[in-house]
DNA sequence: ACCTGAACACCGTTCAAGT
DNA sequence: ACCTGAACACCGTTCAAGT
């Protein structure tokens, strides 16, 4: 028998947030309790309350490491198109796109998080913020090479960043017909939202 | 005593969904149960079932009467600046974010039912889509008027939507910065993003 | 310090029974 | 046809007790 009790040494905390997510992709938000997590994970109902104070700490621990996944693809799609600003602007808000479509439960609760986390989970503010920043970088390069109106940069961001949001949400909650999306690929959508933002 | 037994004569079904918009907008999403419904409509808690086969069709009865009602907002908007096309365009969506910002969770609700709901709740749809139809008579008349660029009408009330939406979204989640919303009031950060959908 | 197991209040859903 | 009440499985959370 090769592993025996390999979890329960210290890393119980995140081999939980590990089963959470997992959980979440296979029996989405509605199914994700924190029993289950606790018997996936191999331990009592009641461990995870020695890692956190109740279901709502866990979920925002999912949602601040899905922020901190969400940080890395957007910036080394950024990254790797940073000569060429045109196509970065849509590679960066497919890399967006994807992430969503990738694990849209995950990517739901991110967003629908209690509204008084602002204090509750520090962790959780500080990188969606964080985010927020390497949007504003992204769209300052945009706004210097031309490619983006200019304005506040702050604004300009909360606009890029609304517009690609709304459309995954959209997305997500099939509130685009079928029509269009039989018609159109789901990247020429995409380009298509990214060219009203266009200078 | 004026009222003794008023419901229970048909119009349960209603009451019901009206108990459940109001402990939606008291206690939230989470806090939205089958049983406090029918204890708010005075009947037991197995009585809604006479009505709705569980809980997500009563949510989907509750989300529909939703997009009824913002249908109605945008309509009459739309209406009454319809001689004004600039200002138009502003103003539907500021009945928009009104509406979502009357009852956050009924509005989260709405947008974030299951997938598959497409074939299991036809009323829901119907009228989720007679609302994108209202969307797409508005910017064809913006697009007319010269306010919006040209373009297949399906797609820039595509962006349109999005734009909003997705504004709306980061709003109520609390994803918009402290400093921005201190700087800047709510009327003319959606000023700034309609602008950005401007030909 | 970390985990278990019993306990409690609450929930969605079913079903036999009443009117 | 519509509603009730008991019953069942499942859930979040607490707490005394074990290691």
């Amino acid at each position: 028998m090769p592993k025996k009790k390999t979890y329960h040494h210290g890393d119980l905390k995140n081999a939980l947030i590990k089963a959470g997510v997992a959980i979440l992709a296979k029996d989405g938000v509605s199914g994700l309790s924190l029993r289950k997590v606790a018997l996936k994970a191999g331990v009592s109902h009641s461990a995870p309350y020695s890692h956190f104070a109740d279901k709502q700490a866990l979920i925002a621990a999912i949602s601040t490491e899905g922020f901190r996944q969400l940080y890395e693809r957007i910036n080394s799609s950024a990254e790797k198109y940073k000569d060429r600003p045109t196509k970065q602007l849509v590679e960066v808000a497919w890399a967006y796109v994807q992430f969503a479509m990738d694990d849209p439960d995950r990517f739901k609760v991110m967003f629908s998080d209690v509204l008084e986390k602002e204090k509750e989970y520090p962790e959780f503010v500080a990188e969606s913020q964080r985010n927020f920043q390497l949007v504003k970088r992204i769209v300052e390069a945009n706004q210097a090479s031309g490619q983006l109106r200019s304005g506040p940069t702050e604004l300009v961001a909360l606009s890029a960043w609304g517009i690609v949001h709304g459309f995954v949400m959209l997305l997500l909650e099939g509130q685009i017909s079928h029509t269009i999306l039989e018609q159109t690929s789901l990247r020429e959508l995409l380009e298509f939202q990214i060219e009203s933002l266009r200078k």
